[in-house]
DNA sequence: GTCTATACTTCGATAGAC
DNA sequence: GTCTATCGAAGTATAGAC
């Protein structure tokens, strides 16, 4: 059987258990120790059950990139629709679990440039959809795009958010509180908390 | 010959050439690209010269961190020191090598323990640098550390350079311009261009 | 100081039994 | 669908000739 007839079994719980074991490796031990045997032996499965499942390397990462990425584009999604965008946006950049996942692949981006087109294009989806969603806050706060441009304000805040949770796995945190604080400030300009 | 007996040269060129070309690969291709063979080939050597130079890999890669880890602390002190810390500090942060270097070692500390104690050590007195500059700054324009609170400011501004990085590197760009803009004008508020 | 040669481990991947 | 068994490539590291 070779890599191209294998079956393309879409929800199975093995399959499942494979893909919840890399992204437990890579959140934890970072991209490369996600191989083929660490990750069945997490799955307290054979490393030839992988195989069976991803012929190949890329495949894993990919699949798991696909699910993680689309359920993280559906939670934004809901953020940037709720009544305070702006705090539940920022609320999803700072959720440890998934940027940590999410800066893996960038990194592992930058060693399989397979993987690194996949990433590129969800990030631009990404990043569009804040973009939209602030232009709306824009509009409805009649606010001045020299002050607030949506697309420059998207990358900013989720800059801070994304190297706030970076910096606090290597357990640097000086001077965070403040970056949150001025943070809050800036939201809360546009959003005034109850 | 053990790991402990080896003759801890400090200074060869062909040490040097192993040292440059591990950076490059991480820089090209990520860190677990940098292998003691892949580094050999580079350098134009054998893999057993490596292991001569760095009895393990986990202490090579510690060598590069130091080397490019001091020259980035100088260069950014230089920055600090200059007539616009503000302006100068902001062109470390975006500097591509430097930072994506500095990335992949990010990337290397989740992955090997012993090199993350040596990285969030270095990155306590990045920042400390930072803060002591950043509050003479404040003194001298008599700045209200709610607007301008300096470890804050630092976190951020690095927050915004890293990332902007990170993304180029994916070829992920939208509102780059526009955040560049806004660090630009926050920038000019405290350091006039001629 | 640099090489060849080699030992041992881990990795990705496949074949084939069940 | 899952396993055992195995292959060849690549990884870290060492021994020893030059």
């Amino acid at each position: 059987m070779t890599a191209s007839d294998r079956p393309k079994v879409r929800d199975s719980k093995t399959r499942d258990m494979l893909i919840d074991a890399t992204i437990q490796i890579m959140v934890e031990e970072g991209y490369a120790a996600a191989t083929s045997r660490r990750v069945a032996t997490k799955a307290g499965l054979k490393p030839a059950l992988v195989h069976y499942y991803f012929p190949t390397m890329d495949e894993l990462y990919l699949e798991v990139f696909r699910r993680g990425g689309a359920a993280y584009l559906e939670r934004q999604k809901q953020a940037l629709a709720s009544d305070l965008p702006l705090h539940a946006f920022w609320d999803t950049l700072i959720e440890p679990k998934d940027t940590r996942l999410l800066l893996e692949f960038m990194g592992l981006a930058n060693h399989r440039k397979d993987v690194r087109a996949e990433i590129a294009a969800w990030s631009e989806r990404w990043r569009e959809m804040q973009i939209t969603a602030l232009n709306f806050v824009a509009r409805q706060h009649g606010l001045d795009t020299d002050d607030f441009p949506p697309a420059g304000i998207a990358v900013i805040v989720a800059a801070i958010g994304r190297s706030l949770i970076l910096e606090q796995a290597l357990g640097a945190t000086v001077g965070h509180e403040e970056a949150i604080a001025l943070v809050a400030r800036f939201i809360d300009r546009f959003e005034m908390p109850t």
